[in-house]
DNA sequence: TTGTAGATACTCT
DNA sequence: GAGTATCTACAAA
């Protein structure tokens, strides 16, 4: 099992190639996870939600190691992390990018637009759709039903950093290279910056 | 295949 | 009131 009472950077590789399924009354999908971003707080990171201290919407980055932490954002779309270090320190793993291995009629039926079974998972809005994640499973335990989270059966290998997607202000710059993806996995998300840096 | 613009509503200042 | 850890559609080559 994975100790998420590490820092997200540390747990973020470990992630990858692992399996996160979800139950519902509809049914189960599970993914394989391809693509993560880690984000710490408090002053660290300035790509992180919890940079400037804790609020409302990421209390949960700051509750238990192994939960989830699911934010609204761009006024439509949903994101899901997993909640890494102990209680009371922010820190967490972004879900970016994975590939349906299970309930594949399920995610395809949530995903009408998506054109072919690679784009079912690929971006964190889509992978939370795929999946079925709502809002409202924040703070959710992702080791008991209806979610299930599995390490990787052998330690994945090409894995691949690079600086994060999206993300604007200082966050986007080095040192912050806290994206961790799978090389050659057809399900990463190709690497787009911040419009706002693409300016600067 | 690559690049660009528009939509959307929630959160923080 | 302004910004946002994005996706989709459309246009051009």
């Amino acid at each position: 099992m994975i100790d998420f009472s590490a820092t997200a950077v540390e747990v973020a590789p470990l992630l990858l190639g692992g399996v996160i399924a979800h139950d519902s009354p509809e049914g189960r999908v599970t993914v394989r996870l391809t693509e993560v971003e880690a984000y710490l707080g408090d002053g660290l990171d300035p790509g992180s939600h919890a940079f400037r201290g804790r609020t409302r919407r990421n209390d949960s980055m700051y509750g238990e190691p192994g939960r989830l932490y699911t934010y609204f954002t761009y006024g439509m779309h949903v994101c899901a992390n997993v909640v890494c270090s102990p209680a009371g320190e922010a820190s967490a793993v972004l879900l970016r990018a994975g590939e349906v291995i299970e309930g594949l009629e399920l995610a395809r039926s949530r995903r009408p637009t998506s054109r072919s079974d690679v784009d079912l998972a690929r971006g964190p809005a889509l992978l939370v759709k795929a999946l079925g994640i709502a809002l409202s499973d924040d703070g959710a335990d992702l080791g008991t039903p209806p979610f299930s989270l599995a390490p990787a059966e052998q330690r994945a290998s090409g894995i691949a950093t690079s600086l994060r997607t999206g993300v604007s202000g200082d966050g986007g710059r080095p040192p912050f290279a806290w994206r961790f993806f799978l090389e050659g996995e057809p399900t990463v998300s190709p690497y787009k910056r911040h419009p706002k840096l693409a300016a600067g």
